[in-house]
DNA sequence: ATGCGCATGATTGCATGCAATATGTGAAAC
DNA sequence: GTTTCACATATTGCATGCAATCATGCGCAT
């Protein structure tokens, strides 16, 4: 299955915290943020294996923080480990990636009426913010700002549900996808429509109309995704 | 927050498949499944600090796969590793677990249209024969067998649904607050009204009556987890 | 040419050792 | 009696070494 190569570009992550000097305790958690950005940059692409010895090198730990490292990406879903044959980065089938955005657009179904529920104007500002640069984007034909605030502004609105779990799991899942996700907004035919419905979905959350919101946050899904996976499936030639 | 010490008995742990003789390559994983079982049945309660030099005498192995065995549990949400301080079973506040339960009811919601959607009527008549043995505990007053089939009808509700993302999400989360979501099962004037509602959600999975279905759900879960949380909350004395 | 078997080097899995940090204990000061 | 500090002990973090497994290349038979 083909994937974005590029949906995140290094600026993307965000520069890390001001590291401790002496990580001892953290190397293994340090090893994993690194790596995972490298996945999820699309530095590393699925299926890619990944030797100890070359990142032990590049990272300059040595092998053990770095297994670790392996076994708790493995957890989060984005490497798999093969005994006595080494880490490789997940593969998802096309059928994976369905039944995850299948997860996503359930995950903020919940959210959306928690979210009107219980988020607060200030959040709500904040996504109105975001959704304005994203436009900014469009208009500039930057599409990999365009991708990024568009994640964003989803994670904001599962975030105003006030519901931690909700938000992690969400986070998670959405990451363990991101590579794959957003090769439907290539084709720009969808981005007119992908902004209208966002703005629709912006003025539910904000007049907290949490059913309405609920079914403009599924049709937006299945909209997006119907496109994407064609691309993804080659049956339609994306613009770039 | 208090939590129900014996939700889960060692008979509950499934017996291991075979295991190959040679474990090379799988220690890690082994050891976080032994560790794993021993936190979901309260054998290690939740602030239980684990010391790796009594754990790899009890289990046979070395601190290396120790070790990665606690980054696999700590990425689960099953541990807290702090850095020259070892790895302690999570304490979940009151508040974690309501964040939990509702992402939970949230889960059970989405998967219901979807299991209406597509469930087998094998699968249906298994979650039917589930609740058969639920009622036969709950008249053999057998608290903890009640409990296990109860879990298992939910899970098997869930995986109806045919989304693997989904069933592995709802597992994974359903696991972190086993321990507390039970103890209203203790009170024994909840136990007649919700096998009368697990009645109902039985009949609207098979007549595949989505909205309906997702509908008893909630309410379900919210009835449960209101009793629980006041047991939690000793507002109520359990019948033990 | 192609496929198979085997030797050899590379890689992984895990045991162990050493340094850094935390913890426990008792003596001294107040 | 309580508190504080120093030292001894225990525990953790990580580097390294050895054994098991895998991958690669070559010779040999077909």
């Amino acid at each position: 299955m083909q994937y974005l190569q590029d949906a995140m570009t290094p600026e993307d992550v965000p520069e890390e915290a001001p590291e401790p000097r002496n990580l001892r305790g953290r190397s293994a958690a340090h090893v994993a943020e690194r790596i995972r950005d490298r996945i999820l940059s699309g530095a590393l692409p699925p299926g890619e294996r990944l030797s100890e010895r070359s990142l032990t090198e590049g990272l300059g730990v040595t092998r053990t923080p770095l297994r670790e490292a392996f076994k708790i990406l493995e957890a989060e879903g984005l490497l798999n480990i093969v005994p006595n044959r080494g880490a490789q980065v997940v593969e998802l089938s096309s059928a994976d990636v369905d039944m995850a955005m299948e997860l996503l657009a359930g995950l903020e179904s919940v959210a959306a009426e928690l979210a009107c529920a219980r988020g607060t104007s200030e959040q709500f500002a904040e996504v109105a913010a975001l959704h304005a640069r994203m436009v900014a984007c469009q208009r500039a034909g930057d599409l990999v700002g365009y991708f990024r605030i568009n994640q964003n502004i989803h994670q904001n609105i599962v975030d105003c549900a006030h519901n931690p779990a909700l938000s992690r799991v969400y986070r998670a899942e959405s990451a363990r996808v991101r590579l794959y996700r957003f090769a439907g907004n290539r084709v720009s035919a969808r981005w007119s429509r992908a902004v209208m419905e966002h703005e629709q979905i912006l003025l539910a959350l904000q007049q907290r109309q949490g059913p309405l919101l609920r079914e403009l946050l599924r049709a937006h899904h299945l909209n997006g995704w119907h496109v994407t996976r064609k691309v993804l499936d080659n049956e339609v030639q994306p613009d770039l």
